[in-house]
DNA sequence: GTATTAATCTCGCTT
DNA sequence: AAGCGAGGTTAATAC
């Protein structure tokens, strides 16, 4: 696929997922190396139609269509104002930091601190499984000197509702294998919501920040 | 701001609610009039990096300067290959159907079929609060001949396990307030774990298409 | 402004 | 291939 950027007034139409339908008017049109293709207007970073990447498109005269699986966009030209290929565009790896893991990094190395426990094993990613099915993982399993074992839930952001309900369930599975258990959100806030769901229910809030 | 593409071999730093670095390479810029700007390299549908909208845009001759409140990104211009503003570009409204909201209204046309019971009251967007604390809305609540309460969760596309999980959520809030209650799950298909834990706590699985 | 949730979520990772 | 969870999620909507 060539990488090519196209400048036109043009309608477009989707169908696949879902079904839309975007009114004339002149967009950006990106078609990426890998078969991507995003039509954006001139707002908001979302683009309005996209398909792929691995999409498989025809450019015609009037007409764009791509299609990927069961999904299909058909962009209708009215006009090109511009075209233009891009030569080895790069596709690189970007680097990010202040992440969830960097985070439970950070909790990992000092749940003394942040617990007020004496860790004798900690898991990261603990898999919950019951009667051999997936009830989902656990960011950090922390196993303490009294046999008491510590599942928390890590955050990046600020915890919400979800979250904490995210927690509870882990909690409920856990429970169901391990007599002393307790439950943690561990994140640099918590949503007021999310904090009765926890004081409800006998989880616990810890607050970690970046730095 | 004036709406802009700008190809180039730049790269980018990124600092604000996480911290980043994109290695040198040739990249689409895309500045829009709301003050969005995005970050584009050869493959996939999200950009490598991105701000706004509403960001403040200062353009130089090596260096492009984004900033919205915390955030702030900026860009080191090797060499500026294309730029090219586009005229009149617009913002135009998608309309899309095969939505959740589409599929909510087809259960509430026809609840009879769907959950064999017969319906009283409907509602829509139902809010659950607890103590004057809010712990969600439900999709759909139906009050029967029998004053039993049904919650329904609706889902467009698969039913995953946390989606299982916000209706045991609203489930559990619910008792708290009425006796006869019973939760559902309505989605084109659901995944095993899913399934596996509305069978545990005694929820329902409803199986709707768009057709 | 804050919080909750949908999304054609996307994307990476693990099973 | 399927499924789970993070995301600088974004965007819409309710309060």
């Amino acid at each position: 696929m060539e990488p090519t950027l196209i400048i036109a007034t043009c309608s477009v139409n989707y169908d696949g997922r879902a079904k839309s339908t975007l009114a004339t008017g002149k967009y950006l049109i990106i078609i990426k190396q890998d078969g991507s293709l995003l039509i954006h207007d001139n707002s908001k970073l979302k683009p309005k139609n996209y398909i792929g990447p691995k999409a498989t498109i025809i450019q015609e005269d009037d007409k764009i269509i791509a299609t990927y699986k069961e999904e299909k966009i058909e962009i209708i030209l009215e006009n090109v104002e511009n075209k233009l290929t891009i030569q080895n565009w790069d596709n690189n790896h970007i680097s990010l930091t202040r992440s969830e893991s960097d985070l439970r990094n950070k909790l990992c190395g000092n749940i003394q601190e942040y617990l007020g426990v004496n860790p004798v094993e900690i898991i990261k990613e603990y898999q919950v499984s019951v009667d051999v099915c997936s009830v989902g993982l656990i960011d950090v399993l922390v196993k303490d000197d009294k046999d008491t074992h510590h599942i928390v839930e890590v955050k990046r952001g600020q915890a919400s509702l979800s979250a904490c309900s995210q927690l509870y369930r882990y909690y409920c599975e856990y429970k169901s294998v391990h007599t002393s258990v307790k439950g943690y959100i561990c994140s640099p806030a918590i949503t007021k919501s999310g904090l009765n769901l926890l004081e409800k229910y006998g989880l616990n809030y810890v607050k970690i920040n970046f730095d």
